[in-house]
Order: C-alpha cells, then sequence, then structure tokens
DNA sequence: TTTCTACTTTGTAATGATTACAATATAATT
DNA sequence: AATTATATTGTAATCATTACAAAGTAGAAA
C-alpha cells in the first residue's frame, strides 16, 4: 500500500480535493521520507521550499488528508504525533535507544481476539517498544 | 495480574516506598474502578475525599507508580492518558460510539511478527477501535 | 513519644502540542 | 480575466502535562 505520488494525486482529483501546493509537498514528503515524521519535521524541511508556509497549514493539511484516509496518524509516541503515507494495515517497532520506528509487515487480522465477535473495528494498532537489533549489537 | 490493594500496597513496601494518603488512594481508585480512567477522572473523584488534593500529586504519583510498574498508561486516546491496574498483558478496544475501553484477553506474544528477531521487546501494545456489540444492536 | 530528615505534596507558573479564528490568498470554473 | 468557494496564514487560545520551590509528612532513630 505504498502508494506513489501519481497515485495519491490521482485519489484527489477524484475526490475532487484542491490541488494545492502546500498538499502536494505535504503529500511528496510522506512519499519520500518513510521515516514517521512529526508534524514539526515536516514543517521544517518544508519551510526551505516554501517560505510562507504556516504550521497551522501543516496541522490543517495533515488532519484533512488523515481524514481522507490518504495518509496514517501513528500515535507511537506520547506527546506528539506522526504521520505515516504507508495506509496499510502494518504494526510498529520503536527503538527506545536510537529513537527509530520500523514498519512490521505483518497480518494483524491474526492478533484479533474471539472476545471481539460481534464488534465492527475500523482501526487496528499494534505497536511494540524495545532495542532494536542494531542497537543491541553494540 | 489484578492485584489487590493489599497485593499493591505489600510491594510498596517490599521496595521500601512510603505508603502515603495520596498514594494508596489512587492505587484503591484505580482497583476499584477497572474502568481506565483519565488523570482528571481520579483527581476529581478523590478530591472528595481528600480536598488538599492537588492535581500534580496526581500526575507525580501515577508517573511513579507506572515506573515502578504496579500501573500501566494506556495511551489510547490521542489527547489525554488514561490509567490501568492490570499490568498483565492484554489488549484493549475502544468504543467510538459509547466511549467504553474493554479489556482483552489475549496472547499478545502470537501478535509478534518474525521481522523482530533479535530486537528485544519490552513493550505490546494492541489496540483496536470501532464499534461495540452492544451498541451496534441498536 | 518526640525529633529529625529525606521524601512527598501542593499551588502556581511554564511548556509544548494542537486548535480556533479571522483576514488574506488562491485553485479551478465560468 | 472575473468569480467564488475553499485554503493558507498568523496570532491567540486551549488543554494536558511538567517544572519548581515552599510547606507538609512518613518513618526511622533517639
Amino acid at each position: 500500500m505504498k502508494k506513489s505520488l501519481d497515485e495519491l494525486i490521482k485519489e484527489l482529483k477524484e475526490k475532487n480535493i484542491r490541488l494545492t501546493h502546500q498538499r502536494l509537498k505535504v503529500l511528496e514528503y510522506l512519499v519520500n521520507n518513510r521515516t514517521h515524521p512529526t508534524v514539526d519535521q515536516i514543517y521544517k524541511a518544508l519551510k526551505k521550499e516554501v517560505p510562507s508556509l504556516s504550521k497551522t497549514t501543516i496541522y490543517n493539511t495533515l488532519n484533512y488528508l488523515s481524514e481522507l484516509k490518504l495518509i496514517k496518524v501513528v500515535a507511537i509516541e506520547d506527546n506528539e504525533a506522526r504521520f505515516d503515507g504507508d495506509t496499510g494495515d502494518h504494526g510498529h517497532f520503536k527503538c527506545n535507544s536510537c529513537g527509530k520506528i520500523y514498519d512490521l509487515d505483518m497480518d494483524m487480522d491474526k492478533c484479533i481476539p474471539e472476545n471481539l465477535n460481534g464488534f465492527r473495528i475500523d482501526e487496528k494498532i499494534v505497536h511494540f517498544k524495545g532495542i532494536c537489533k542494531r542497537c543491541l549489537s553494540r
């Protein structure tokens, strides 16, 4: 589900969403930076290219795009949100040593317990935290 | 792993943690209210019994108790933390209609993907969101 | 029991992420 | 090029959480 920028633009057009410079830049950033960036990281990076950019725009844009299901919020930190251009089902691992957030290709449906029979599941979140292999081997 | 208040007090004594009135009240509240309360809910409830209580104390106490692994933070809302007296491995389901947070008895180790071989896992978080059975049948 | 001291609680102020809002600007249609 | 609904921008507000210093207290020692 790692959509290209072109695919994302196509989806915007289909939904009659205006292709503003700022929206395209945010999408482009998320497509090119698969690092689960924070609002501030996105803002600082794009501010260089778009000097007029406002942080409120980043918030508005990210909120709107996630409402449209074009991106996902990753709530793995307790103080600030991170964003992911990959909207397919997958989990995350956060290394508490280097801070890196790994993507985990996995079948999240296997995690659904029987207790939830009869429940409608709209969102599945699987996060792990610890120390990654790379950091352990030092 | 639903410890009684007595078991929790015993653990505090073993670790030479002072048994302050406020700490005992917070633990008692979490043992008696398995609803994953917020800081504000705990504060407002205990303020009635302990009029001198400060919200900072609730924060200090909850942070300290979770460092000691006597309670757990449940980060299932995006704006505020919730707390759980049950420190055993289990998942959560949040109903977006009634707001209730259900506990899910499940084997979370079955969710660990192979990608994480060689990683040290300290924390496992499994959350689902949607509409619960009760709300659906209306 | 009283004293002592390190640890805890309390209240206020600060922080930091996020949102509200109104003025200005712009995408896309006519 | 004109129009208009929608988006961007900057500033101020909100709200959960933390920092900090003064006052209070649990628990050990005398």
